[in-house]
DNA sequence: AGCACGCCGACT
DNA sequence: GTCGGCGTGCTC
């Protein structure tokens, strides 16, 4: 290797020097000399000072920045770890430049396991030799049955085996009776088995089964749409497909929206495979997430099921990769690098040029027309499972069926309710609004109960008698008097909250049992889990939720399902609004009808003429998606010569929507403008190339800065605001 | 990202 | 008189 003339001509001792990734956000590796004698290629995991501390980085592709000798520090560690592969180094620099984020901060991602990077310490097992004990007890009798398998046991394995203390143990191991092996470490899960449990599928679903399988057989890059009503059997399908991953040896990565990782969905796994799927989520125990870490660079693990951070652990050999409900948002990631792991999923599958499976009920709006456009092949499973059926879906025009005043439960509602526990069944009303109304105000004044620090509505929360900000997490008690004028009692509640929804079905039927659902219970997580487990053993008749009973859980005896106000995130100004409210419909109502028995869904709404209201109910959404799809071209992509405006927010929501307001007051005919989080870009890019204007706004004190500083040399400025022509084609990659 | 340095408000 | 807020700048 050719020596560096410079240094040899400073006199210096020539070394190798290395470009290293650090956790952190510069926009290049930084380089490290390497000590004599060591080695490292890219991908290495090394430990390197930065500063006044130590920390762990990546040694990158590509020549090392020449830097002052006197900076230039020496690596202080080559890990013995699995250097990261190049299609995952490409994937890195790949999302960092399409976030607008640095390389640094997206390694950083694939590095969250800091005690992982040293191979996991072996166990010191126990080994009967020829060696016989000098006096035989009954104790060491039964140890010495239990191993006489000739297999290597833990110490305290065998002391609970042979059910004996340890110390008998560590007395037949003074005299020589067994002789200490070091094994290697136990895998986090065993090796699943493709061939454990097959499902016995319905026809559609065996011929997309089939397909599936033949994908995966071919090998190489694709995408496929996975798209089937709730109950289809979806799952067992692209089980099918991960069964052959399997048995080609290669590892397969399934990502799930963070709420639908629960026990039902591993256990589900195990099921058919005999062995659960090792797991990766935010809770997870820190020496448990080093080992799955480890053990998926060592390819010691086979599947992984995660959250969407776990598109970013560093797999030896990803043969297949699974997006389970892709529409989710919990895919978005919306601080510090900003990306949708749906999206980021397909170009991983791309760089590592593997098959990759979009799962949904309800496909995004983006999905729809790439697979319209041919970029991923579509499979469609449209029946239910077994004597499963869908509900009918009825809509309840709430203008024509008013509730009782003060009431927000319509009598066509209420009936279909008396009906239900008639048969001993359950009903289930859903609200997506939390606490018992979103505005408190004064009859006497007019005073409304704003939050201090965010004047957004105050929302009472009767059960606990507070008045909540929903945005920042401010909290008061509600008070007696107005605060503005005095006025006792004349506080008034506006709008339904499921608490005030709760009270108005215990009025209506008083002996009936009710459970409200809603993230913010008493009691957290495992107490959720205990009322839903009673809900499915029918110990409710009434279950009243939020959007969390929308997710996930299985309602085997529930045949009605009541939307209070399908109306509600209808007006919020998300250019998302409407294809939300229909995979929310859609998830809510399919909470029904899992026994067989015939189930109803009734649809409040004061708007039965909306596209998504009759798109819902016609049970066909698909020339109301055609028509979403247009829409949306026509507002972000207006025709040539009206340059769309895309504010990609990198501050806080309310501020980019300011500044949208402004842009559109000075500029009434650029109708084009909409804000869209920064994980949205591909959504605004649907149609592939396309020059637009991108406004990167509030862009102070995050990962945004860097880029504007660049782009403040190129581009003009503007009031505020960086505004700057960029080209960014989501498609290229594809 | 972490960590140091540095300059202005309320308190042991 | 100090402790401590977070703004700015730097790390091979």
């Amino acid at each position: 290797m050719a020596k560096d003339s410079r240094q040899i001509e400073s006199g210096l001792f020539p070394r190798k020097v290395v470009p290293v990734l650090l956790p952190m956000p510069a926009e290049r590796a930084y380089s490290y000399a390497l000590p004599d004698g060591a080695d490292a290629v890219p991908g290495q995991i090394v430990q390197v000072p930065l500063g006044p501390r130590l920390v762990a980085g990546v040694v990158w592709d590509g020549e090392a920045d020449v830097v002052n000798p006197d900076k230039l520090r020496e690596i202080t560690q080559v890990f013995d770890c699995p250097p990261l592969n190049a299609p995952m180094r490409r994937f890195i620099d790949w999302v960092a430049s399409y976030t607008l984020s640095s390389p640094g901060l997206v390694a950083r991602m694939a590095l969250r396991a800091p005690a992982a990077f040293d191979p996991e310490p072996l166990i010191e097992a126990l080994q009967l030799t020829d060696q016989q004990p000098e006096r035989i007890t009954a104790a060491r009798e039964r140890v010495l049955a239990q191993a006489a398998d000739g297999l290597a046991w833990t110490k305290s394995g065998l002391a609970h085996a042979a059910g004996v203390s340890a110390s008998v143990i560590d007395g037949l191991r003074e005299q020589g009776v067994f002789a200490p092996v070091m094994l290697p470490p136990q895998p986090v899960v065993p090796a699943p088995d493709p061939d454990y449990d097959p499902a016995e599928l319905e026809a559609d679903q065996l011929a997309a089964a089939q397909v599936l399988r033949e994908t995966v057989a071919a090998g190489g890059f694709g995408v496929t749409l996975l798209d089937g009503v709730t109950g289809s059997g979806k799952t067992e399908v692209y089980f099918e497909a991960i069964a052959e991953t399997i048995r080609q040896g290669k590892q397969v990565l399934i990502l799930l929206p963070e709420i639908a990782l629960t026990n039902a969905f591993l256990d589900r796994f195990h099921n058919r495979f005999g062995a659960r799927p090792a797991e990766w989520h935010s809770e997870l125990a820190p020496r448990t997430r080093e080992k799955v870490w480890r053990q998926v660079t060592e390819s010691r693990v086979s599947v992984v099921a995660g959250a969407r951070s776990a598109l970013f652990l560093p797999f030896a050999d990803l043969g297949l990769i699974i997006v389970d409900e892709e529409h989710d948002p919990a895919y978005k990631q919306e601080d510090r690098v900003f990306y949708n792991a749906r999206d980021m999923a397909v170009v991983r599958a791309r760089l590592s040029d593997i098959p990759v499976v979009l799962a949904s009920a309800t496909p995004s709006i983006e999905s729809r027309v790439n697979a319209a456009q041919g970029r991923y092949s579509h499979l469609v499973l449209s029946g239910r499972y077994a004597d499963a059926g869908l509900p009918d879906i009825e809509l309840v025009d709430l203008r024509r069926h008013a509730p009782a005043r003060g009431g927000f439960l319509s009598p066509v509602l209420i009936k279909a309710m008396a009906g239900t526990l008639e048969r001993g069944e359950q009903s289930l009303l859903f609200l997506n609004r939390r606490g018992y109304a979103p505005l408190t105000l004064c009859r006497v004044c007019g005073h409304r109960f704003e939050c201090p620090q965010c004047s957004s509505w105050l929302v009472e929360h009767r059960f606990r008698s507070q008045l909540q900000c929903h945005h920042c997490g401010h909290n008061e008690p509600t008070p007696q008097a107005c605060p503005s004028c005095g006025a006792l009692d004349h506080l008034v509640a506006c709008g339904p909250g499921i608490e005030r929804i709760a009270e108005e079905a215990d009025k209506h039927f008083p002996d009936a049992r009710t459970i409200v659902l809603s993230s913010d219970m008493a009691g957290g997580t495992r107490r959720l889990r205990i009322e839903l487990e009673a809900i499915a053993k029918g110990e409710a008749d009434i279950v009243i939720g939020t959007q969390l009973v929308a997710k996930g859980h299985n309602f085997p005896l529930m045949t009605l399902v009541g939307v209070v106000d399908a109306d509600l995130g209808l007006s919020n100004g998300d250019p998302r609004a409407a294809e939300r409210t229909y995979q929310l419909l859609s998830q809510v109502t399919g909470r029904a009808g899992r026994s067989g028995r015939k189930s109803h869904g009734l649809i409040q709404t004061f708007q039965p003429h909306h596209p998504v209201m009759q798109a819902f109910a016609s049970g066909d959404p698909h020339a109301f998606y055609e028509r979403e799809t247009d829409e949306r071209r026509m507002a972000v992509l207006p025709p040539f010569g009206r340059l769309a405006s895309v504010i990609i927010s990198a501050a806080t929501r309310p501020e980019a929507e300011a500044h949208a307001r402004g842009l559109r007051a000075a500029a009434p005919s650029s109708a084009g403008i909409m804000v869209l989080g920064p994980a949205e870009a591909p959504l605004a890019l649907i149609r592939g190339r396309h020059r637009f204007r991108l406004l990167v706004h509030g862009a102070r004190g995050n990962d945004m800065q860097g880029f504007v500083k660049d782009m403040l040399a190129k581009g003009p400025k503007q009031r505020g605001s960086v505004q700057v022509q960029v080209d960014i084609d989501p498609q290229s990659f594809l």
